[in-house]
DNA sequence: CTGAAAGCGCTTACAG
DNA sequence: CTGAAAGCGCTTACAG
């Protein structure tokens, strides 16, 4: 074997013609199943392999999908890639990731190579600020599908968590605890998840009549504990700390082991998104577990219609997040720390 | 701007022909200034974008690289996978990754479509038992480099921790704080990296002339923390526990806490691969850090140089791995269980 | 049911 | 320095 065979080879090799061998491997039923036996049989001999470049160019579509994410490095956003390359490998599609890391400049960069790559649809997590060159960038001959940080205006299909009610409801959970001073920690209110969560936590806390302790603490985690730090230095500190993603947790976590403020004792705490080592903290972490699967099938259905142009019913879906109680927010007594204090 | 404008259309627009458009986007100096301009021009007035499906087939090769990755979720792979995407992505390449989940019937599946996709190259870290095939899926007219879990017969250049090394010096660490029965728990020995593992540390046990105990729990998180919990439940349990991986270290953590056994008073652990939560743990748990950067970087230079036909030096790279002492591994005092039993 | 031929959108000798 | 033409390896009307 020389070089990799072509399809001329093979029928050359099967003594039927060109377009016949194509038909055959493509499945079209109007090949003599004897031709069909003799190509399938030289296929195997000089084991062939189709040439996708070739058959994309002209088919003009080339089953490949572009992901554009933040980072990989994030759990999150990660456990929705491996869900999704799965969904479109079934389907026969495979899947070009391509990372922002919250730069616009990249992302539009990125988003030049998958079309130049001819990707025949993309799925985005928009990268910060970059939800006004999101739509020229991809331009509208596109299927796209937006997950996760979505915008009031973006003109695509999109997927993501109740972002509102994930974070009343878990709002809810720590007043129910007889928590009257919350925070909520977030990463940036330029990101409309962000906002919602905001908007979810205020109208808990305002129902409730309680002091709602909004913080703006960074995108990373290295600000986050930064941050989190003096708020737990602060003489009226909150009760409870709400954090309002995974890195947000993670610098949250830092802070208490830099303060040693006891949990749940000291401070409640509550995180948006769980993760394996939530569970491995002592006490361990109660979170709001995102529907990661369910984000991801939907985002996929979404988009598998685009491409078979079908048309889309309902085009923007919110799925439910789940609140997970553990030792982090269990037994607040109310006025327990001033008792203590005493 | 209806559908895509192809070059042609350039080529019209800008009054040269074909050609000239072709020479001047691929930065042939053979093309008057003027002209030149005049083709930018056009390129930026029909928004060209060029169709790289095309010149992938004239030009026969696609400027893709191959990632095989047994799972996206394991934080070494994302890390791996991450660096390597920045590094391809500075030379003009895009990669496809595909993950194998340790089955040796979808790796091969993988390779295929990887192959069909035309790819330049493949860097893969070899699933479960697949080492075998490897070879002949890959073919040998393929460019490869294996990272991580190399085989002593993988007839391609390869980069990876020294593993032997690592864990020697690991069981050191261990057996210098007074430790004298020692367990490594390993996933399996069909894992090359992880016998190479197992040889560091039955090494220095053996030098050392103490109690080598090596336990065998399985590939999966689940299976280590049961099998780690029954080690744990031995009445001549070991006095500290070496983890051979990253996996193995989370079943532990989780038969730790079952157990109650205080860390570092009555069990030491060390893990091999270090993580983000390590840290955040009470208290944290010493790890040996594996040069992931260096890896992908050895790697990616590897895989160049066989793109680029240039010879290779030194196919084969051990990098050295880095000890991290915290809390999970300090004043051990000899037979201080005894004691305290008494 | 089969094969000859056109064409997908580029790159690259080649002749001028 | 420029353009006309061949060709990368397929798929797909089309005529038979």
């Amino acid at each position: 074997m020389r070089g990799k065979p072509t399809m001329n080879e093979v029928a050359r090799e099967a003594k039927v013609s060109l377009g016949t061998v194509s038909k055959v491997l493509n499945g079209d039923a109007t090949v003599a199943a004897e031709r069909r036996e003799r190509v399938l049989a030289a296929c195997d001999r000089l084991n062939y392999q189709r040439n996708q470049i070739a058959a994309s160019l002209r088919r003009r579509h080339t089953h490949t999908i572009g992901i554009i994410i933040p980072d990989i490095l994030n759990t999150f956003y990660a456990a929705l890639v491996e869900k999704l390359e799965n969904l479109a490998s079934a389907a026969g599609y495979t899947v070009i990731i391509v990372t922002t890391g919250e730069d616009p400049q990249r992302t539009q960069a990125r988003i030049g190579v998958l079309k130049q790559r001819q990707v025949d649809g993309m799925i985005v997590i928009p990268s910060l600020d970059s939800s006004g060159l999101l739509a020229t960038a991809v331009g509208d001959d596109m299927p796209c599908v937006i997950i996760d940080r979505i915008a009031a205006n973006d003109p695509y299909p999109s997927v993501a968590t109740d972002n509102v009610d994930a974070a009343y409801q878990g709002t809810r959970h720590l007043l129910s605890l007889g928590h009257r001073h919350i925070a909520l920690a977030v990463n940036t209110p330029r990101l409309w998840n962000t906002q919602e969560r905001i908007i979810g936590f205020e109208q808990a806390m305002r129902e409730a009549q309680a002091k709602a302790d909004l913080r703006i603490v960074g995108m990373t985690v290295e600000e986050a504990q930064l941050s989190i730090s003096s708020l737990f230095r602060e003489p009226d500190r909150p009760t409870a700390l709400f954090t309002a993603n995974n890195l947000v947790t993670l610098g949250a976590v830092r802070a208490q082991i830099d303060s040693g403020l006891k949990i749940p004792d000291e401070i409640s705490l509550l995180a948006f998104d769980d993760f394996e080592w939530l569970k491995l903290l002592q006490p361990a972490i109660s979170a709001i577990q995102q529907p990661v699967d369910q984000i991801a099938v939907e985002a996929w259905r979404l988009m598998f219609h685009q491409l078979s142009k079908r048309s889309i019913a309902a085009p923007h879906i919110r799925a439910a997040a789940q609140l997970i109680i553990r030792g982090s927010t269990v037994g607040y007594v109310g006025a327990g720390r001033k008792v203590v204090a005493l």
